[in-house]
DNA sequence: GCGTCCTGCATTTTT
DNA sequence: TGCAGGACGC
């Protein structure tokens, strides 16, 4: 095996890429190779001798293990490795550990992963009163802080938070009954698990001797203390991370983790990669002139490899039609130039501005594709698909039997349902497990004799198809479309064209997967849906529109920033976060390569209403127009601020005593300290 | 049990 | 403005 992959590389990843032993923290600026990076060590690795089933790389996405893994792969010598290093998702790991190690919890390991929306449900079914995204991000915060639901309760001070408390226990509690796991307990069960088995939390980090971390900014508490087990015997932990495109603090991910990366592991070994391969140096000029506002980063400046370029653009429109306007004719010039539409890329921070960008391309005809919104499997029709073999491969699975018993309509509604529910409750025994047991006459005097009647048929349907799953999986599927009829059901539904689309290709998909995997069977095939996003192809020639979250790893030749403006970029008030709000910005600008438009309108229709707005104040931040100094001038200043002094340049407030209508500061002017009254500068 | 009307609500999203 | 989920009537 050669070890050319390593020329390829300048001397900062070849240095990160060749670290063998120890902790290490890579701090890779926005597109300076961070993927080359970390694929070329774990190739690395390999070739000096290292057992590859001893490396493990976690990502948090299926899309980013998926490109790691082809990289990665395609740089090993796949002769000699007879077992490929594990590369996967923080989620995905943590169900493999639950699968082996379930039991240790005294719980089986047959159990089910909900999604967000099953979750909901539940949490509606047992609080009818609170409100669901409150609830269920607390919860996932409980979680995610590993409090029980008594400790939660002993926190909670307010009677909200006691009556969260209260619903996080019934939630926990009915997950382990109907053996349920949700996102979070994939890593906070694995987590309990190596703390209460020492010995085995012992096993699992010899076993994993080598482990990489991509995206580390984005890890949250939970996560940083499963990499803590995971790293007992050793400290060979190497994450890769940006502390500038943190931009998931809002659900939980929490930027200490790399701030503080050198103080939770010892002798830590630091490297930045600062060059960045993908943007014009005038791009990213402004780029670094935003993110200079903030106060809570590791100090970083990405320097380009390419030439000046093209100027960034700023578009001023009176409404978000003119706004529109000016981007579509902008693109349809580019494509009737030659430039290619999938390399172009609208950006927002807030889903509801696509709509009108949305009119306005249907209006003109260029192809466009929405850029996240519904998932695959996230869809009506495609759960139901899969509560049907939930209940196929555990006829116990109550939570799905209630999904779809009466789907198509059955005439099994809510109140037969909760009937058969309270009955399961008192007699300790799954649903599906009564309508078997009971004569048809006991079920009767449950549900009456109709839904008796309807129930005991639908168990003898799924028994039959159990019987048929055991000889042949894909007589099993056809028997499957035939029995329930479910396709049919949506013969005449108004969406119903778009529905039977998705069933079929869920329909292909799994005869594909029993083809590709003849030895594996439904419950393989349901542990692998689980986890997995929709896999969309990103060959078709069409211009991409998406929020600023959806397009972090991606790049663009031709970049638009829509929605310049205070309240909807950056988004001010309540829960929001302005240093997280600036690295959106910064995040969004990197996105680009070659040429980037930003643009802000005066007035926006939202929310019913048409509102008038001011530029944003990233526009002045980074640099893209003169800053409004009106509104600044007489307000207060404190530690940190940046200003300007029409001598000493821009300096970073050390110290702010207030002396009368102004302030005394101390400045370091790059490295020169000088005290100075505040009228003499400009705060940026 | 099921379909229809109406009220309330509206960053960002992966697993 | 647009939509999802709850209330209500048949």
């Amino acid at each position: 095996m050669s070890e050319n992959f390593l020329l390829s590389l300048n001397d900062s990843q070849k240095n990160a890429a060749q670290h063998i032993d120890g902790a290490l923290l890579i701090l890779a600026g926005a597109g300076s190779g961070k993927t080359k990076t970390i694929t070329t060590r774990l190739a690395y690795l390999i070739s000096i001798g290292i057992d590859p089933a001893s490396i493990l790389t976690l990502t948090f996405t299926n899309k980013a293990a998926t490109e790691m893994r082809e990289r990665a792969f395609s740089l090993i010598d796949s002769s000699i490795v007879h077992t490929p290093p594990l590369l996967c998702t923080f989620h995905k790991f943590g169900l493999l550990l639950l699968k082996f190690y379930m039991s240790e919890l005294g719980r089986k390991n047959n159990f089910i992963i909900i999604d967000t929306d099953d979750k909901k449900r539940i949490l509606r079914s047992i609080d009818k009163e609170l409100p669901l995204p409150l609830l269920a991000s607390e919860i996932s915060k409980y979680k995610n802080s590993i409090l029980s639901p008594n400790e939660a309760k002993a926190t909670a001070q307010l009677k909200l938070y006691q009556e969260i408390a209260d619903v996080y226990e019934k939630y926990e509690n009915y997950l382990e009954k109907n053996n349920l796991v949700d996102f979070d307990d994939l890593l906070l069960l694995p987590y309990k698990i190596l703390c209460n088995n020492e010995k085995l939390a012992e096993e699992i980090s010899q076993k994993y001797n080598y482990i990489m971390v991509d995206e580390y900014q984005d890890t949250n508490e939970l996560q940083y203390k499963l990499l803590r087990k995971l790293c007992a015997t050793h400290n060979n932990l190497c994450v890769v991370g940006d502390d500038d495109q943190s931009i998931y603090g809002w659900r939980g991910a929490t930027i200490k983790n790399i701030l503080n990366f050198t103080d939770h592991f010892e002798n830590t070994k630091v490297v930045k990669l600062e060059e960045n391969y993908r943007s014009t140096n005038t791009i990213l000029n402004h780029a670094n002139q935003l993110i200079e506002h903030n106060r809570d980063r590791l100090g970083k400046k990405l320097v380009s490899t390419r030439e000046d370029g093209n100027s960034v653009r700023v578009y001023e429109s009176h409404d978000e039609n003119e706004e529109t306007r000016k981007i579509v004719d902008d693109i349809k010039n580019l494509i009737s130039n030659g430039e290619r539409a999938s390399e172009m890329a609208i950006l927002f921070r807030v889903n509801a501005l696509s709509r009108s960008l949305e009119e306005g391309f249907n209006k003109s005809g260029v192809a466009y594709k929405l850029v996240g919104g519904m998932k695959f499997y996230e869809r009506a029709e495609i759960k139901d698909l899969i509560a049907y073999f939930r209940i196929l491969t555990n006829n116990n699975d109550n939570f799905s039997l209630k999904r779809i018993v009466n789907k198509p309509k059955r005439g099994i509604g809510k109140t037969t349902i909760e009937k058969l529910d309270a009955k399961s409750a008192q007699t300790q025994k799954p649903i599906f497990q009564l309508v078997e047991e009971l004569e048809p006459e006991e079920l009767a005097q449950v549900v009456g004799k109709k839904n008796s009647r309807t129930l005991k048929v639908f168990m003898a349907s799924i028994m039959d198809l159990k019987e048929a799953l055991e000889e042949s999986k894909m007589r099993f599927l056809d028997l499957f479309e035939d029995t329930f009829d479910y396709r049919s059901s949506y013969d005449n539904a108004p969406d119903g064209f778009d529905r039977q689309a998705n069933i079929d290709e869920f329909y292909g998909y799994i005869r594909d997967y029993f083809i590709q995997n003849p030895h594996l069977g439904l419950e393989d095939f349901l542990n692998e849906i689980a986890l997995e996003s929709e896999n969309s192809e990103f060959t078709e020639e069409m211009v991409s529109m998406m929020s600023i979250h959806a397009s972090k790893g991606l790049e663009y030749k031709h970049l638009f920033i829509i929605g310049l403006e205070e309240g909807f970029f950056p988004i001010i008030g309540d829960g929001s976060d302005i240093e997280e709000e600036r690295r959106l910005g910064y995040v969004a600008l990197t996105r680009a390569m070659d040429n980037l438009t930003l643009s802000f309108v005066h007035s926006r229709f939202y929310k019913g209403k048409r509102a008038s707005l001011t530029k944003s104040r990233f526009l002045s931040e980074s640099g893209l127009i003169k800053g409004c100094l009106t509104l600044e001038k007489n307000s207060a200043y404190k530690k940190g601020d940046l200003v300007k002094h029409k001598i000493f340049g821009m300096g970073r407030v050390q110290k702010a005593v207030k002396a009368g209508k102004e302030y005394k500061l101390t400045i370091n002017f790059a490295g020169q300290i000088r005290d100075i009254l505040s009228s003499f500068v400009e705060k940026i």
